[in-house]
DNA sequence: TCATATT
């Protein structure tokens, strides 16, 4: 009992040092990792991350090492230099979020006078601890911006300056107190800026139609003005996205009335004539277009519409989006709680060259044609929410994979070709 | 440019 205890201290100590690892086999047990990582340095426990649900490994782990200096003895070891088996690429090994700014003791000071310079604030800060680093922040003219970071050698230098200068000390020829408190986290930061891109966003009216895609931008079966065909989002138009070479092949001219075919290619509204019913337009589609929009985007062609299977041979000539107006828009991406549904092997494809504005609902969509699509990701960037223009789709069969490979591979989106290819497979065969 | 994940 006193054992554990200690142990317990230690492992959390203030010297110790939480690394997070990544490309960890979703197999391994703590015992087998603690055993590598040990090879390297000292290590006090190594914790997987789990599942909270399933507690399956999420192929990731923390490694607690004693002081930074083992830490860091375990990185250089290992990040970016062992590929475990059955992993797809090397360890990432690094100090967990927060870990380093744990260990930066970092002091925000506000309210100083924009004419102080480093010397004097490094001068009043000196009182309490050695400073390893200070840096006034300043604007593109070098004018202080009032404020610096701070960053002592120990906790108990940074809690004893804070304690003694926030909202007491007023610098020569201030008349207000200094402010000092802990610095931002990463964390914090982020969230920080995530609260205000979002803000931002939702700031702005008509976010939807003005969205390059106009997928998810309607609900199914909604029937946009004009007539279904020729409604655009203000500055975007079929005329960005090509067509695929899909318009000559056989069925596709019948599919579109004839009074608009020329102008629904285009993206234009036709000019119609005052007494005629615009809906009259949208009608017949039950069938052929659940949703009016499924022809404001090019990609409606290849895999919904106009599938490359006769039109009249299979039931599946007509994509299931457009069976149903009720059922299609969401079909139940595999969003399962985090976790990603891939399909047999084969039909699992990469994508690359997505369009930026595509996420994954307008990814899955332009991908339903094909088969039943169980799940498509397209790939943020972690911090600033941005695509990074490839994902994946998953299909329930390898049939399906290859059609939409035929059919979309080269396909031209957003001046960029799609690149559309099967998944590469990082399974390890299973030993037995 | 191939599932990157922070108990």
């Amino acid at each position: 009992m006193a054992e554990g205890k200690r142990e317990r201290r230690e492992s959390s100590s203030e010297e110790s040092v939480k690394l997070f690892v990544g490309q960890v086999p979703k197999n391994m047990t703590e015992v087998q990792l603690l055993t590598m990582f040990r090879e390297f340095a000292l290590v006090d426990e190594v914790n997987i991350i789990k599942d909270k649900t399933t507690r399956a490994s999420r192929g990731c782990c923390f490694v607690i090492c004693p002081t930074r200096e083992e830490a860091d003895k375990a990185v250089n070891a290992c990040h970016n230099k062992k590929t475990l088996s059955g992993a797809s690429s090397p360890l990432q090994v690094k100090y967990a979020d927060g870990e380093l700014e744990r260990l930066e003791h970092k002091l925000f000071v506000g309210m100083l006078p924009k004419n102080v310079s480093e010397a004097e604030v490094s001068a009043l800060f000196s009182t309490y601890g050695t400073i390893k680093d200070l840096q006034i922040l300043r604007g593109s003219q070098q004018t202080s911006k009032g404020c610096a970071f701070l960053k002592y050698e120990t906790k108990e230098q940074a809690i004893a300056a804070l304690d003694a200068i926030n909202g007491k000390h007023k610098m020569e020829g201030s008349s207000v107190p200094l402010v000092v408190k802990w610095a931002d986290t990463e964390k914090e930061r982020q969230a920080r800026r995530a609260q205000k891109a979002q803000s931002q966003a939702s700031n702005v009216p008509n976010t939807d139609s003005q969205h390059p895609s106009l997928f998810g931008a309607l609900p199914l079966g909604y029937v946009p003005p004009y007539n279904g065909f020729g409604y655009q989002a203000p500055g975007y138009g079929l005329m960005q996205y090509r067509l695929p070479p899909m318009q000559n092949q056989p069925g596709f001219h019948s599919m579109i009335p004839t009074v608009n075919q020329g102008n629904a290619l285009r993206g234009i509204a036709p000019d119609l004539g005052p007494s005629m019913n615009p809906r009259n337009y949208a009608i017949p589609p039950a069938s052929y277009m659940g949703s009016a929009y499924h022809l404001q985007h090019p990609l409606a062609y290849p895999g919904g519409m106009f599938s490359h299977r006769p039109l009249s041979s299979s039931p599946r000539s007509v994509p299931p989006a457009v069976l149903s107006s009720s059922s299609a828009t969401s079909s139940s991406i595999g969003k399962g709680s985090g976790g990603q549904v891939e399909g047999p092997p084969g039909a699992n494809l990469f994508i690359y060259h997505i369009p930026q504005e595509f996420g994954d609902q307008e990814l899955s969509t332009a991908f339903q044609g094909f088969g039943r699509v169980l799940s498509a990701k397209v790939f943020v960037d972690k911090a600033t929410g941005v695509s990074k223009c490839f994902g994946f789709v998953s299909y329930e069969s390898p049939e399906d994979a290859q059609s939409a490979i035929s059919m979309m591979n080269g396909f031209q989106l957003g001046g960029k070709k799609l690149k559309v290819q099967l998944k590469r497979d990082n399974k390890q065969t299973k030993p037995y």
